[in-house]
Parts: structure tokens; C-alpha cells; sequence
DNA sequence: AGTGAAATTGCAGTCAC
DNA sequence: GTGACTGCAATTTCACT
């Protein structure tokens, strides 16, 4: 289990990993050696699962993201696994959910443009049987962007 | 303008912040300096614009996820301006988009349990007038989960 | 301008207490 | 938990192409 002063450090490094252990120290009133000690725990504990640079969508030429709503005809659980693991292989799908509800599945898909967009859509996504329905919902704007999870 | 150097290290960068600079330019053939340079200049010129942490969220007792899609009775763009204020007040919601299609926005938010999503819906979201639907899906598994933009 | 090599600073990681 | 110590990476300077 987790106190306190490892959730402050959570909520420290989720919102900028390279704060240094000093930094952190200071912030939490605390000298280095245990800030480092309970950072090697959160992440041989699985709390921390990775440190990623965030790249600016737009910047890097993806000017289209979108939400496509799927569901299927077959869920049988051969289907299924078929049909997660096609998706996966697709590159402009960079997360896929199972959900529940109406819908089967819940991808966000990037795109440069609305051609390349179609492209998917209309030659790879197609290329999969047992879609029975797809709704895209392409995103105008992001609101919120992910900033991390609310830790208490 | 990045070339194809910058676009590799862009690439590294975002599956794993933790390299160091060696490390990147042993799998580029280059030396340290110019792969410090080439960061550095990224960064500023806003390619990256962030190093973050990721979180285990079922490990921090977050066991629900659900997206919600939401849509709004007025669309004047001060009741627009509001709705965004508000939503983005909760910390429950980690993430909000203004989407195109049947409905408005598509938020993202995660809670401890049943109990606690129901309070953020019968509580915080029906305090927010102005919304006319909501339509929740619920997370059941994460096929793929956000790995990064795709670098070409 | 961009590269590689050398020198310096400061942090990561370890140890004694 | 604190504080001192070591090694190495990050960062700066410089010569070269």
C-alpha cells in the first residue's frame, strides 16, 4: 500500500517526470535518498508503469482526430479476439477500448488528413469482416487534454 | 521543419522518456552532442511538450473508466463557454472533447467504483444545466492502450 | 550549421549512520 | 529517515568539416 507522500510523488512526476529527486525533496520537505527509494518502489510495484515524452499532435502533421464508435455482428470470443487483434495492427489507431453499451468498441483513430481518414475508413477498416456499424465522431477541439489521473 | 532524425528520436522519446542521450545516439550512429542539440530544440520549438509519468490507474483504486457522450440544449457560444468551464472543474473528468456529429462532447472519466460514478453523474454532471443527453459507456477492457502518435 | 571530442557541473544511486 | 561519497550523464565549450 501507498501513504500519502507516495501520492504526492505520483501526482509530482505524472504532471512533469523530470522533476529531479532534489526538486521533489524540496517540495515535500524531505532530503533525496527516500524520494528516490519510494520512486524505485512505485516502479518496481507497478504504480508507475512508464515515462514518456508527449509529442504535439498538430505539430508532427496529424491535423484529425477521431472517435469511431464499432460494434459487431459475431461476438463470439474468437471474433472478438480476432477483430482486437486487426485493429491493433493499424497505426492510425492509437487506442482501442471494449465497452459497453450500444457499441462494441470505442477507437481513436489520428489522421494527417481527411484523405488519409478516408483511406482508413474506406480500405482498412472495411477490410475487416464482422463490423456491422461504424459512427465517427471527429473531435474540434480538445477541451481538456489529458492531464493524469486525479490521485487523493 | 524536423527530418527524419528528429522524427526517430521524437519516436524513442515517446515510448520511453528515460533514455539517455548515449543511449539515443548509439541506436541513431550519432554522438551525444547533436542528440542533445536536436532535443533541446524540439522542446522549444514545441514538438514535445511534456514529460509525464504514467500511472497505473486500477493500481491508484481506480477500477472504473467510462466515456460519456454529451449533448447540450443551447449552443450559443456562451452557454458553449460555460459547459467547458464547468466540466473541466471536475477532476473526475481526465479528459473532454468538442466533437462533431450526434452529439457535442465526448468526455472521459474515471471514478473509484459504482458508487462514486454515480455521485459524479446524479451530483456533479446533472448540476451543469444546459445538457439535454447522456449517453455512458463503460470501459470493460483497454485493447490498446495509448501507446503514442504514429511518426512516419 | 552541424558534428565530434574534451572538460565541467550536477544529479542518480549507494553507503554509513 | 539524514548526510557524505562515487560514478556517470547532462550540459557547456571548443575545434573541425
Amino acid at each position: 500500500m501507498i501513504d500519502s507522500v507516495d501520492k504526492s510523488i505520483l501526482k509530482l512526476l505524472q504532471s512533469d517526470a523530470k522533476l529531479t529527486i532534489k526538486e521533489i525533496g524540496n517540495k515535500l520537505n524531505l532530503s533525496a535518498t527516500p524520494i528516490f527509494e519510494r520512486i524505485k518502489r512505485l516502479e518496481r510495484s507497478g504504480y508507475i508503469t512508464s515515462y514518456k515524452a508527449l509529442i504535439d499532435r498538430k505539430k508532427v502533421g496529424l491535423s484529425l482526430m477521431v472517435f469511431c464508435d464499432i460494434s459487431l455482428n459475431q461476438h463470439h470470443a474468437s471474433h472478438i479476439a480476432k477483430f482486437e487483434k486487426d485493429i491493433q495492427q493499424f497505426n492510425e489507431v492509437i487506442a482501442c477500448y471494449h465497452i459497453g453499451g450500444s457499441f462494441d468498441y470505442l477507437i481513436k483513430v489520428v489522421a494527417k488528413d481527411m484523405d488519409e481518414y478516408q483511406n482508413f475508413v474506406s480500405k482498412k477498416l472495411a477490410s475487416i469482416d464482422n463490423i456491422r456499424k461504424v459512427q465517427s465522431s471527429f473531435v474540434m477541439r480538445e477541451v481538456k487534454t489529458p492531464i493524469g489521473l486525479p490521485i487523493n
